[in-house]
DNA sequence: CAGTGTGAAGATGTTCACAGCG
DNA sequence: CGCTGTGAACATCTTCACACTG
């Protein structure tokens, strides 16, 4: 929704990949995982949009647009094309995480185990609420957000994780901005805005249930 | 994504409205509900875009697609146009959740306070641990998954919210459907898959990150 | 000859321009 | 006169058909 606003940005290799592709990327990424482990070494359009139920024109025409990985008559190297994916979708280094708002939402993502296998992993985590400060969870001091921008700033942060109450979520995520982080997921409800360079995703739990609601 | 598949099953008044402006009622919503509460009467396309951030030609389309509640000249009385998106994403009744998996994610969810003003309300708790089984969190009593699509049916549940290990996501899926259920959320990793009429709705943590980290 | 890569056709969604109405 | 509602132009994404190649 929001992003779109900001994909002005892109230099000539990412320009011409529709976000709907971007979109897919992760998919095509964990369906070639999973190849990897049933130890496949090559994958044709038709398994992957099996897995994924997608068309195999739009696999080939997906990974076409981002280079053409595949030989033909064969398929794709699985191996080679999962790198190649991860390499795109810069997933192949880690990304030091700060978490804002360490309250239900926040503090499940702290212990969340599923970021060990990723190329995430939250570093900061900072809250109002002077209790929790100083506390440790799954090695994480949490940290007050008078501090955010200038912390965020030090560890050279770039993305940033805002699960913080509605009426404050637009001023963390100034503060985050401020601090250098380029990309922003924000659990909080309301729509925030971020300056042009920053890329903002939102997940809303209450709009997902009211979708399904309509389709009730 | 999953979603187009099963969009095949819509009543005529359903049929012609596309799903990106479904996905855009709950944005509508949220912002007449900001007008109402700073007191106004009446809401123009334009002030409603400007919120949103989108086109205002747009938001005229989205609400002249579902009826065309405003006054021309005038603009959109607010209170009036809330209670009609409210009809159509039918949220102006309270849906009763049932969640399966309490771990992280789950109990943060259980104890979420984010749903009190919304038409959602998790009355159900499952969890495959029997350590958890029978302990109340919320008012609500963690049971068994054993008993899951007893317990679902009994309680004309219609919304699932899976919060389950990637490996056991798509068995609970289907348990849910077993039991009546007409919409899930799903927050575990993998792509699982539903029968026709069920609508499905992927959260992924990792995935919008990966989408971030392209964009970086 | 099996399966990729791709130009062209088709479908879907967004923007525009302006008619129409309070 | 202002703002909605909407057909038409435009942009974008998906599907198709088939040429091409290892």
């Amino acid at each position: 929704m929001q992003q779109e606003k900001f994909t002005g940005g892109f230099n000539k290799t990412k320009r011409k990949i529709p976000k709907e592709t971007i979109d897919r990327l992760p998919l095509y990424l964990r369906c070639l995982q999973i190849l990897i482990d049933e130890g496949k070494l090559k994958a044709t359009s038709q398994m992957m949009s099996d897995k994924l139920h997608l068309n195999p024109h739009l696999v080939r025409k997906d990974l076409s647009r981002l280079g053409g990985f595949g030989t033909q008559g064969v398929g794709y190297p699985v191996k080679n094309l999962a790198s190649q994916l991860r390499s795109i979708l810069q997933v192949d280094q880690k990304w030091e995480i700060a978490l804002v708002g360490v309250g239900n939402i926040g503090s499940a993502l702290l212990t969340y185990q599923g970021f060990d296998r990723t190329a995430f992993n939250i570093s900061l985590a900072f809250d109002e609420d002077t209790e929790l400060i100083g506390e440790m969870a799954n090695g994480v001091r949490i940290e007050h957000v008078s501090k955010l921008t200038e912390r965020v700033q030090e560890e050279s942060i770039k993305l940033g994780i805002i699960a913080v109450p509605a009426t404050s979520a637009q001023k963390v995520a100034d503060r985050l901005v401020d601090g250098g982080v380029k990309g922003i997921l924000n659990f909080a409800l309301p729509q925030i805005t971020v300056p042009e360079p920053v890329t903002l995703a939102q997940v809303s739990l209450i709009k997902e249930l009211e979708k399904l609601s309509f389709y009730l």
